[in-house]
RNA sequence: GUCUCGGUAGCUCAGCUGGAUAGAGCAACUGCCUUCUAAGCAGUAGGUCAUUGGUUCGAAUCCAAUCCGGGACACCA
């Protein structure tokens, strides 16, 4: 039990036993003391006062003495300032705990609860290649299941490739049209790049077949070229633009209302954009093969499963080499005609229901939500179907209690419905569908656009960050002796931990801001400061290698020996934290504090040349702890920390 | 329009189940490598916690309103 919940525990007590008032552990407030003050830990006492009518102080001492009497083995001393009751834990404790975890290699994981998880993770599109975005999730999703194990739940990675569609028949197209046969292997190229470059091509195409048809759009002589309803849609919003622009010309309008208008403008610029590539040519051929690629035409077939082939071999690179892997891994063109029969059996049990056309709907109002397709009026089904059908699926297959979406927050809504129309239908796994909603990666710019080229790709960022490392490492010159593959595989440590640690030390519902211009730090609140300082414990314990042995249980602790113990000993709570919170950050946080308090230790005590051998002892012990806690919390970021650097 | 998330130091972020004088890192400035790795350590400076009101012993934290910014609300995925 951690000292934390240990001191709830016996506060409770006490409360309990001195006022016969009944009060839960939880309810009791206990923090770290405040620098200025004496003692380890605090109990805030604010809260019972009223209850137990009693002054601030007078609850305090008495509690304070009462605490220290029955616990010795706890509390050496306490002292009451204005309702906080501040605790000092006695070295013994300190020295326990130190002599019970510093040579566990497992310290902070918690025993099996024989509970199981799934982390669905990654999916990735097949059109093009990952970014810097796609790092986030990956990262993200790796850790949480990392940091799920520790635990104590079994853990299933699982990842859905978004295989089919639009978007890769996009890429189909422009390669049919402009690749003249070129392979990845004929090119030199990495397979998802060069699937991309002809997403990129397609796009270009799209663009300027689309340019005459918005031109006659706009010039009123689009008739021949649009269908009766696409006529009709274009028509209103031209007469909405006008109307629009007439407002606009207003001399009367402030800058705020001229703002706003412009961006209605646009709003309806974009609506005929849309119509205007809708009518291409390129596109109608897009559309078609998609209804091939479903009718199962092989020439088609075969084409998607070249190109999907190439992509796949290039994504394994990457994964591999950022270290992300799956239990099992879904295929969307295996996955999206589930769910069908879960419509027509929610339709029976009344939980949806039939529009005149034929369309099957749900009614989320009482939610606070609207009203959702869950089937077309042509019977196909639409992206939500697919989605708890995969779900009952992923029931089936795993039993998991918990089954976690690690999905940008841009889904936040879908997600939400998603868990609703589950839990309606009755299915077992609906309760326990959890969206691990994470914010956009933006340039100072904003958001990353792959039509104006400022996405930020994965492989490229990495490649980056591995060299920076390499530059970095050359210029401190403290690995001469490395061979060529200790040297690759550090900067590979170096550049990825760094690249990580940048990802996950934040919060990750919040977006975040990543300025290509200036690239990412190795000191500080990094990855590399925290590897540092791990290579630098290690490196002490290869020389100690004959530690004095002796009994260090009497010993009394310095301030900073006592903080770094502190420190360790909230490994496991944190562990806990960063589980029921579904946040890595948290562990970012807990590792860096950690290296740093180790770090003033380390400047201001000596461990080889400690003043006698129980110090000596002792502090061999904090270092091996110390180090192995980061190893741990590292792991738990997909981070590795290396033997020297 | 409705829903939703955010606004803390020049920059990037912690702190948010209400608790003591709001913390880190970067950038800036001062020191410290003849002693275990200076990717480090010690220190200085930097704040109207978006604004206003409310709740109370106490508010960055909770509530309301306002301002600013992101996202969502498709018979797209």
């Amino acid at each position: 039990m951690s000292v934390v919940a240990a001191i709830k525990q016996v506060s409770a007590q006490a409360i309990r036993e001195l006022y016969q008032y009944d009060i839960q552990e939880n309810e009791v407030l206990v923090n770290a003391t405040k620098p200025e003050f004496t003692g380890d830990y605090t109990v805030v006492l604010f809260a019972f006062v009223k209850q137990l009518k009693k002054k601030p102080d007078v609850l305090g001492a008495e509690l304070g003495e009462y605490l220290a009497k029955q616990n010795p083995g706890l509390f050496s001393g306490f002292n009451v300032i204005s309702g906080f009751l501040n605790l000092e834990i006695t070295a013994a404790w300190w020295l326990q705990f130190l002599q019970q975890q510093y040579n566990n290699s497992a310290f902070g994981t918690a025993t099996p609860r024989g509970e199981k998880v799934m982390v669905e993770y990654s999916s990735p599109n097949t059109n093009k290649p990952l970014h810097l975005g796609h790092l986030r999730n990956n990262f993200l999703g790796w850790s949480i299941a990392e940091i799920l194990k520790a635990n104590g739940n079994e853990i299933a990675k699982t990842c859905i490739v978004n295989d089919r569609g639009v978007h890769i028949c996009k890429s189909m197209i422009a390669w049919q049209r402009f690749a003249n046969g070129a392979t990845p292997e004929t090119t030199h190229e990495k397979g998802d790049h060069f699937v991309g470059d002809y997403y990129v091509q397609f796009n270009d195409e799209l663009k300027k077949q689309a340019k005459p048809i918005a031109d006659a759009i706009y010039a009123g002589n689009a008739a021949s070229l649009l269908s009766e309803a696409e006529q009709t849609l274009a028509t209103k919003h031209l007469e909405k633009i006008n109307q629009l622009e007439g407002l606009l010309a207003d001399p009367a309008k402030n800058e705020k209302q001229k703002t706003s208008l412009n961006e209605k403008i646009a709003e309806e610029k974009e609506g005929i954009k849309d119509i205007a590539e809708n009518a291409t040519e390129i596109m109608k051929a897009t559309k078609q093969m998609l209804v091939d690629w479903e009718n199962g035409v092989p020439e088609v077939i075969d084409l998607w499963k070249r190109m999907n082939s190439w992509v796949y071999a290039g994504f394994d690179e990457t994964y591999k080499r950022i270290g992300s892997d799956f239990d099992k891994i879904y295929y969307e063109s295996n996955t999206y005609l589930l769910g069908k029969d879960l419509v027509e059996e929610g339709l029976q049990k009344g939980v949806f229901f039939q529009k005149e056309d034929g369309s099957v709907w749900i009614d989320l109002t009482a939610d606070g939500l609207d009203e959702k397709l869950v089937r077309r009026k042509d019977g196909t089904s639409v992206y939500i179907t697919q989605d708890i059908g995969l779900a009952e699926l992923k029931q089936k297959e795993f039993n998991a209690s918990q089954s976690i979406y690690v999905v940008g927050d841009e889904q936040n809504y879908h997600f939400r419905v998603l868990k609703l129309i589950c839990q309606k239908l009755g299915l077992p796994s609906a309760d326990g569908i959890y969206h691990l909603s994470y914010g956009m990666v933006e340039l100072p710019t904003g958001k990353m656009k792959s039509r104006e080229g400022t996405v930020v790709d994965a492989d490229d960022l990495v490649a980056e960050m591995v060299n920076i490392a390499k530059q970095r490492t050359e210029e401190l010159g403290k690995v001469k002796d490395f061979t060529e593959a200790e040297l690759t595989e550090l900067y590979e440590t170096i550049g990825l931990g760094a690249l990580k640690f940048f990802l996950l030390r934040v919060d990750p519902k919040k977006k975040m801001i990543f300025n290509p211009e200036e690239s990412i730090d190795f000191h500080g609140f990094t990855g590399p400061f925290i590897q540092y300082t791990h290579a630098r414990i290690k490196s002490i314990l290869r020389k100690e290698n004959a530690w004095p042995g002796v009994d260090v249980s009497n010993e009394s602790l310095l301030p900073l020996e006592k903080e770094v113990t502190v420190q360790l000993e909230q490994f496991p709570v944190v562990i806990n934290e960063a589980g029921t919170e579904h946040d890595p950050s948290k562990i970012a946080i807990y590792v860096f504090n950690l290296a740093q308090v180790f770090n003033s230790f380390y400047t201001a005590h000596s461990i080889g040349n400690a003043e006698s051998p129980a110090k000596k002892q002792l502090r061999l012990q904090l270092a091996q702890l110390t180090a192995q806690t980061l190893k741990n919390g590292m792991q738990l970021l997909g981070i590795q920390v290396p033997e020297r650097m």
